[in-house]
DNA sequence: GCTCAGGGCATTTTT
DNA sequence: TGCCCTGAGC
């Protein structure tokens, strides 16, 4: 037998093996399902299948990547080059440029990412003279989006009774309207959504039997990883392209399908088996990541679903620990409880950082968990947030070099027309968009004409800044042909002004702007390489572009320093696929939840349900949740209720001690042993969730000598933003000042005060210094509450 | 055309 | 709290 066959169990190889029709296997979480897809490759590509015959659809650009290479691995490196494989984005763009003759496009069409989809439709908004609280963009365009999922073009949307029906009720009756104008802007400007490039797939195969013909010939095996988050539109394009020959082997976990908001449908995997006839289908339950207690709890919760494949997920690794439950008082607790633990762990059981994982719901409860690993000198990476290519001067480059290419494309145009400034403002802007709406032509078609040509009603000033830029764009196209990818980047740099501009600007934001802008050039350069290594000669603009265009922040390998030792914190979503020795789920209130007006409250439901599931399986080890009665959101500080998953699993396998009342229990059962006045010092920083990993941010460095080691130095790099509650911060500064009176700018005995948790109160005693004073406080409403201000939010009224 | 202050408002996950 | 938009004023 080969080898590779004897690293899988039975039904592992089974999978493998079968070769004569459709398959689905249903893997359960953590039961080598990438092995499984990966080793199926390469098994075809030893019984003769050629790499470009094979495609392989994966949910992200870094899935692809790394399956590519664990084939690297078993085959030759050489023989996945021509694989296909990669997202369905990335690879129905390429496809959809190739064929963009047989859709109406030019080749060079571009992208727009949701923001720029956003902005469009806001504009549309403002020109149909519509009340954007009425219709609200994102609304509108979740609303677009979900209908090109399911293939509803626009003019199908209008002759859709259910959802005009639907559109009356809801008193928006003419988003159809703005789908259209969206529709036929996207076109004029070239360029599609991320929607877009699989509808207009499916339009591409339907309405060409031949060039649909060529891909069936072409892909003589279709693999599709994730496929419980497949959507409408590209569940039909997997079936369109394997109509003929049949040979679709999909993997997934339906009890792991949480993209339901994209439009993936858990239905494409329970029908699979109904759609072909002759499937085999088969299961992987043997879990090998975690120990039984987690499996059971994980279990435990997901049976309650009623839309699932029936499978028994088992473990045959030790007992472990049980999956435990912490409540805390405050979201700040939370942070230092998950702190205390991740360094109790690590010294009783020597892990290191990066045995540690933190999820949460939404990236914006990162802040206060970055907050705690900052005080307690835990070293963490944040994944997520916002994106390096979301970040304003990243966006300014792209979009030169997307005008460049195509300047068609509005959205980029309007972006840099006037940046950085050369005097063509909003007036200007309008009446150019004017112009292009009468003649129904492109923004750059009235750009690129004599003014005359579309009565342009511009003075002479505005008129030869308008020519200026036309001339610098055209500058930039020529020269995109002659040169090289990373030497046109750097002529646009420089020529447009970008670099001078941001060479101006002194500030730590500037610097750190700049820094990105030179981190852009450095993965221009790096990706021309890595071309040219594969062979590629002339690496264009236009390749690296279309690389970044479907790139998002969970694509990039932040960790280039793989011994890095670090933290993971990130959202439940993203850590799909991974797996950790130890995970904190925090943040488990159930006030995230959809509430009653959601049109499908019980499926809502179970999504949640699995993303819970999804959230425990990433646990080897221990699984620790926890969640805040208090937490501060929006502003306002509001009492929350556990999950009802929580609430809803077993008691048998999890324990719900709710063993942390006040501030002061945990302190009393765990010692700060680790604390350093230094650093405390120092907290008036708090992490910001708009920063990340490797990029530079507002970055410092610490120090910091542990107590009873000698001369153990360990150095921190921070990149935060600094501290925006002022209250919190005089707070922080005073405490740390050790003030003897205990006055806190303006907090003394006797002052009235509003706790934002209880309302109005007043400080009838303050004890203890520094950093952990603590206020007694009468509230009115409840009865008198110590707060250690570290910990508390107080204002002074 | 640009800048800044102030009001209003608030849903999350990603290709 | 903090973002985003608007409108006033330069």
């Amino acid at each position: 037998m080969i080898d590779y066959l004897c690293q899988l169990n039975d039904s592992q190889r089974e999978a493998v093996l079968y070769n004569d029709g459709p398959s689905l296997v249903v893997a359960g979480a953590g039961s080598g399902k990438t092995r499984v897809l990966t080793y199926k490759i390469a098994h075809l590509l030893q019984n003769g299948y050629q790499p470009h015959a094979i495609l392989a659809l994966t949910f992200t650009n870094k899935a692809a990547r790394e399956m590519k290479q664990r084939i690297a691995a078993v085959t030759n490196e050489y023989v996945t080059r021509y694989l296909w494989m990669g997202t369905f984005h990335s690879i129905f763009y390429r496809i959809l440029r190739r064929e963009a003759t047989h859709i109406g496009y030019p080749s060079d069409f571009t992208i727009y990412d949701s923001s720029d989809s956003k902005n469009l439709i806001k504009t549309i908004i403002k020109e149909m003279q519509l009340d954007d609280k009425q219709y609200r963009p994102g609304m509108v365009q979740s609303r677009i989006s979900n209908a090109k999922n399911s293939l509803i073009t626009c003019s199908a949307y209008e002759r859709n009774k259910e959802l005009v029906k639907y559109d009356n009720y809801a008193k928006t009756p003419l988003v159809s309207e703005i789908y259209r104008r969206y529709q036929n802007r996207c076109q004029k400007a070239e360029v599609m959504d991320f929607d877009e490039l699989l509808l207009q797939t499916n339009i591409l195969f339907r309405d060409n039997p031949d060039v649909l013909a060529k891909y069936q010939e072409q892909f003589q095996y279709v693999l599709v990883d994730e496929y419980q988050d497949t959507n409408f539109a590209q569940h039909l394009i997997v079936t369109r392209l394997c109509e003929k020959h049949q040979h679709v082997f999909v993997v997934g976990d339906d009890a792991q399908s949480i993209y339901s908001f994209r439009g993936a449908n858990i239905d494409n995997m329970l029908r699979f088996k109904d759609n072909y006839e002759d499937c085999k289908l088969f299961k992987l339950e043997r879990n090998y990541r975690s120990t039984q207690n987690i499996v059971d709890a994980a279990n435990s919760l997901i049976t309650k679903n009623k839309e699932r494949i029936d499978k028994t997920v088992y473990s045959e690794n030790e007992k472990g620990s049980r999956v435990t439950v912490h409540s805390t008082y405050s979201d700040y607790e939370e942070g230092y409880l998950v702190s205390s633990v991740i360094l109790d762990m690590m010294r009783d059981n020597r892990y290191s950082y990066s045995d540690f994982a933190i999820l949460y719901r939404t990236n914006a409860q990162s802040r206060v968990l970055e907050e705690a690993m900052h005080k307690r000198m835990i070293k963490y990476k944040v994944y997520g947030s916002q994106s390096f290519y979301q970040r304003k001067e990243i966006k300014d480059v792209i979009a030169y070099f997307r005008a460049v290419i195509n300047p068609s494309d509005e959205e980029s145009v309007k972006r840099i027309i006037n940046y950085p400034v050369r005097g063509i403002g909003n007036t200007t802007i309008d009446k150019l968009r004017q112009a292009a709406t009468s003649a129904n032509v492109s923004l750059w078609t009235v750009i690129a004409s004599p003014s005359e040509e579309y009565a342009l009603a511009v003075n002479k000033g505005t008129a030869g800044k308008l020519r200026d830029f036309r001339l610098m764009i055209e500058d930039f196209q020529d020269n995109s042909k002659k040169t090289s990818a990373v030497d046109i980047a750097e002529y646009i740099i420089k020529r447009s002004g970008i670099a001078a501009t941001l060479t101006q600007d002194t500030s730590i934001e500037g610097i750190s702007r700049r820094e990105n802008v030179q981190e852009l050039m450095n993965a221009i350069n790096e990706f021309v390489l890595i071309k040219q290594e594969e062979g590629s000669e002339n690496v264009s603009l236009t390749d690296f572009l279309m690389e970044v265009s479907l790139m998002t922040d969970q694509d990039q390998d932040w960790d280039k320093d793989e011994n890095a030792d670090l933290v993971t914190l990130m959202t439940v979503h993203s850590a799909k696929g991974l797996e950790f020795n130890n995970v904190f789920i925090v943040g488990m209130e159930n006030d995230l939840f959809p509430s009653q007006h959601s049109m499908d409250s019980l499926r809502a439901m179970e999504e949640e349900r699995r993303l819970f599931y999804v959230a425990i399986t990433r646990a080897k080890r221990n699984c620790i949740i926890t969640y805040a009665k208090n937490r501060y959101r929006n502003g306002q500080s509001i009492t929350t209720q556990p999950s009802f998953f929580i609430k809803d699993i077993d008691g048998k396998y999890l324990d719900f001690p709710d063993n942390i009342e006040l501030p002061g229990k945990i302190f009393g059962s765990r010692s700060m042993s680790v604390q350093n006045p230094a650093w405390d010092a120092d907290t008036s920083f708090y992490g910001s969730s708009k920063r990340r990993g490797n990029f530079a941010g507002n970055s410092y460095s610490t120090e910091r000598r542990q107590s009873g080691t000698g001369q153990q130095h360990e150095t921190h790099q921070h990149t935060v933003a600094p501290l925006k509650n002022p209250n919190y911060k005089r707070l922080e500064k005073a405490a740390d000042a050790g003030e003897k009176k205990h006055t806190i700018e303006g907090i003394s005995v006797g002052n009235k005060i509003v706790h934002n948790l209880f309302g109005e109160g007043e400080v009838i005693a303050l004890e203890g210094t520094g950093n952990n004073t603590l206020a007694t406080i009468k509230f009115k409403n409840t009865s008198e509450k110590k707060l250690l201000l570290k910990y508390a939010r107080l204002k002074v009224i």
